[in-house]
RNA sequence: UAAGUAAAUCAGAUAGCCGCAGGCCUUUUUGGCCUGAGGAAAGUCGGAGCUCCACAGGGCAGGGUGCUGGAUAACAUCCAGUGGGGGUGACCCCAAGGCAAGUGCCACAGAAACAAACCGCCGGGAACGGAGGUCAGAGGUCGGAGGUUUUCUGGUUGACGGAUUCUGACCUCCGUUUUGGGUAAGGGUGGAAAGGUGAGGUAAGAGCUCACCAGCAUUUAGGUGACUAAAUGGCUCGGUAAACCCCAUCCGGAGCAAGACCAAAUAGGGGAAUAAUGAAGUCGCCCGCUUCGUUCCCGGGUUGGUCGCUAGAGGUAUCAGGCAACUGGUAUCCCAGAUAGAUGGCUAUCAAAUACAGAACUCCGCUUAUAGAUUUGCUUACUUU
RNA sequence: CGGGGCGUGGCGCAGUUUGGGAGCGCGUCUGAUUUGGGAUCAGAAGGUCGCAGGUUCAAAUCCUGUCGCCCCGA
């Protein structure tokens, strides 16, 4: 998994990128973005009890946690991304979500 | 071979690359090694450890459990039995104390749902009606001893007798109505009708009596016990307690966001109640205990870190005791501990990789979900030897 | 972790306390009224009472288990 340093980890992080980020919606998951001020970019995965039971959001955590830890050199640092994961990420195959992810990230002008 | 029944097990493996969490070692702060979800981790249904509340106390209330014996730290769990029910059988299921302590309920139907008597049956009294018999009286009719006579095969009178009609009284029988009794055999109902069947008995009937069966009580025998068997007895008592309730037995409350420590931060502010047999101290009430001169509300501050946090009613193997659950001894092993929350992705091979599903203080159970596969015991049916 | 509530025709609800007939409003359908529609009137259809099991003569109601949804507290 990601190293700590490159976590999300306080409530008010994200509350603050909720309000104040960009919110790009993706085929499979949900990227909000916003700036940091620091010199990596910092990620926090979401998934709620619509996911599915507890596997099921498990599994889409690791599986977004994979596509974000390999992305990490390809984007452009100073950001807090927060992905939120679908019911449609659970189905979906591994190599369609990367694809999703990078579509978005293009959006968001990330890469 | 087929169908079934009971029990047990597995829950992908191996290799490579990139990654995650914890621990240890080294230290060029990058490496190396080890470990890393389940049979249900789930639901949170029952219990316990642990922590705090007061030392965990007494009574009431409230709640749980409910055949017997045992196991266990404890339980609504488990084991062995008893009784009942289902199945041809292997086997499975059962909240299974008390309605012979009290109260309530038993719709509709039915006479009646636990208290009697609506119909019926039986005999008694009264009234009315009918039939028969006996006696008395009366009427006509028939026979007629005899008397009388003017009419003589006639007229008249006529004791007595026969059958018959009417009236009255009494008796017997039957019917109807009514009255006060006996009885509970029978009565289209109902889930259930007051022990059942048969015989005797009776005015009619009835455990009123007898035989068998069912049930109850007592005694004896067996068993630790639930209970079973036999004998004897008086004759009989509806169902429902997953209705209130009674009996026995158990339960103090809250929960790791428990709780402890460190750091940081903020205030001594405003309002109210009060010096009383008052207030607070974790549950509802009372008692008891402890603490206090203060207590409550509003307002203000903190949302960081460390511990609790994994060695335990632990696992595995074996021996002994016990029918078993389980207990004891010995040896050996250490087997997740995160804090936005760790097990993933890709490739290859194995026929295929697919079910239910993710630890959050821990443990023992229960319940529920579960693709596919394997093993064993037993039963029934058919076939072959 | 703890506590509470709900599930009944297509929709919204009552009935559950104290067990015996499954109901109300809106909607749907048919007919009448109107030139037609609406409104109105009359009639009809439509329910495994979330699911499974048990107690009882009898269960939406009582008991047990289970599923789903919603809310509250720390």
């Amino acid at each position: 998994m990601l190293n700590r340093m490159f976590r999300i980890s306080r409530s008010e992080d994200y509350q603050h990128t909720y309000r104040n980020g960009l919110k790009v919606p993706g085929k499979y998951l949900i990227a909000y973005i916003s700036a940091n001020n620091l010199d990596q970019n910092r990620f926090g995965i979401v998934a709620s009890k619509k996911v599915g039971n507890a596997v099921k959001r498990n599994r889409a955590k690791r599986c977004l946690r994979v596509i974000a830890r390999e992305s990490q050199a390809k984007l452009s640092p100073g950001h807090d991304i927060v992905i939120i994961a679908r019911k449609s990420t659970v189905e979906a195959e591994y190599n369609r979500l990367e694809k999703d992810f990078y579509t978005v990230m293009k959006k968001a002008r990330l890469c």
